[in-house]
DNA sequence: ACCTGAACACCGTTCAAGT
DNA sequence: ACCTGAACACCGTTCAAGT
C-alpha cells in the first residue's frame, strides 16, 4: 500500500493551506471542515486527529494569516531606517495594503475567535508574535518621539495610539469592503490621508 | 379555531423581531432560519411565506438596524443647532458610541449582505434612507466651511471625508470588539479622540 | 392565502471499528 | 498511531399536501 496514500503524514499542513485557499475561493461563511477535508483527500473525521474542532483549524490557519501580516509590516522600517516617523506611516499604508489587496484576511483576524485570544494568557499554542503589538510598538515609540517634539503636556499616550491605529483600521476595513463611494486610487488616498497631504 | 394561533397575521413583523433579538443573544454565527421560527412558534418552513430565503430575513433585520442607528446620528444636528463643527464631531461620537452599546449591529452593518446593496442599484425594498449617507452629508457640509476657513488649494474633499470616517469606522470597531488594551474610559478616550484634544 | 411535514443535501461532531 | 463509516443532531431549502 502506498504510504502516501493512506498515512498522509503531513495532513496537519495540508488542511491549513487548503484551509486558506479556501477562504480566499469561497469566503468565511462558506468555509467548511468536510470541503477542506474532501480537497485534501483524506476523511471528514481525520482532521479530528489533528484539531479539536473546526475552530482550532480556523485558529491555525489565522496564526498562519497573522505571521504573513506581520512580515508586512515589518518591511517599514527597512524602508525607512533613519526615519521613524516615516516608519510609522509606511507601516499604516502597509497595513491598508494588505488588507486591500488579501480583504479574505479581514474576517480572519479581526473577527476569528483567534482575536478574542488576543489579550488573554490562554493565548493557542504557536502564537508567537502578533502583528498589533508590532503595530503598537512602532506607534508607541514615534509617539516618545513626537512628545519631546511637540512639549506638549497635553498629549496622551494611549489617545495618540488609539488615533493611529483607529485611522489605518477603518481605512483597511472601509476600503477593503468598498464601503466608501470613490472612483480614483484608493491606495493612493489612503497613502495621502495617512501621509497628512490633504489638509 | 383561534384565528391568531393559526393566521398569525403579523408574522413578518414578529420574525424580524425575534430575529433581531436572537442576533444579540446568541451571535451572527448562530443565528438560524429554524430557530426563529420555532420562538414564533410556527413551523421552520413558515418564514418562506414572507421570505425569499434566510438572507432576506437579515437583510430585513438590518434594515431596521440601519434606521436605529441612522436616528442616533441625526440627534447631533439637534445638540449643536449652530455649530457645524460641533455637530461633525458629536456625530462622530454617537457612532462610536452606537457600536459600542449594540455590539452585535456591527457585523449585522458591516458584514451582512445589505453592505453589499448599499451603493448598487438593486437596494432591497423598505432600504429607504442609510446612516452611512447621512453621515457623509455632515462631513460635506463640515469639509466646505473648513475650506472656506483653511484658504488651502491641497484641500481634498474625498481625503478628508475618508478620513474622518474610518477613523469613527476604526474606533468604533476596536472599542467596541475591545481590540485595544486599555484600562480607563473607552468611550471618554474616543471623545477625546475626535475632539483632537490630545495632541 | 397561509401553514405544515416529509424529504433532500448539506453541516459539525462522536465513536466503535478497521489498518 | 492514524484513518474510516455509520450515526446523531443540527442546518437551509423545496414541494406536495392540508386548512
Amino acid at each position: 500500500m502506498d504510504k502516501a496514500s493512506y498515512h498522509h503524514d503531513n495532513l496537519k499542513n495540508n488542511l491549513i493551506e487548503e484551509g486558506l485557499k479556501q477562504l480566499n475561493e469561497a469566503g468565511y461563511e462558506n468555509f467548511s471542515l468536510r470541503k477542506v477535508a474532501k480537497a485534501c483527500g483524506v476523511s471528514h473525521t481525520a482532521p479530528y486527529r489533528h484539531f479539536k474542532n473546526k475552530d482550532e483549524l480556523i485558529i491555525a490557519i489565522t496564526v498562519e494569516a497573522m505571521e504573513k501580516f506581520n512580515e508586512t509590516l515589518k518591511k517599514a522600517a527597512l524602508k525607512y531606517p533613519d526615519d521613524i516617523r516615516s516608519q510609522i506611516y509606511e507601516m499604516g499604508f502597509l497595513y491598508v495594503k494588505f488588507f486591500v489587496e488579501n480583504p479574505e484576511y479581514l474576517q480572519l483576524l479581526f473577527l476569528s475567535d483567534v482575536t478574542k485570544y488576543v489579550n488573554e494568557e490562554d493565548v493557542p499554542e504557536g502564537y508567537s508574535e502578533d502583528p498589533f503589538s508590532t503595530f503598537l510598538k512602532a506607534i508607541e515609540n514615534f509617539s516618545l518621539e513626537q512628545k519631546n517634539i511637540l512639549h506638549n503636556d497635553n498629549f496622551d499616550k494611549n489617545a495618540f495610539a488609539l488615533d493611529c491605529w483607529s485611522k489605518v483600521h477603518g481605512l483597511a476595513i472601509l476600503i477593503s469592503k468598498k464601503q466608501y463611494p470613490y472612483d480614483g486610487d484608493y491606495l493612493e488616498l489612503a497613502r495621502k490621508i495617512i501621509w497628512d497631504e490633504h489638509k
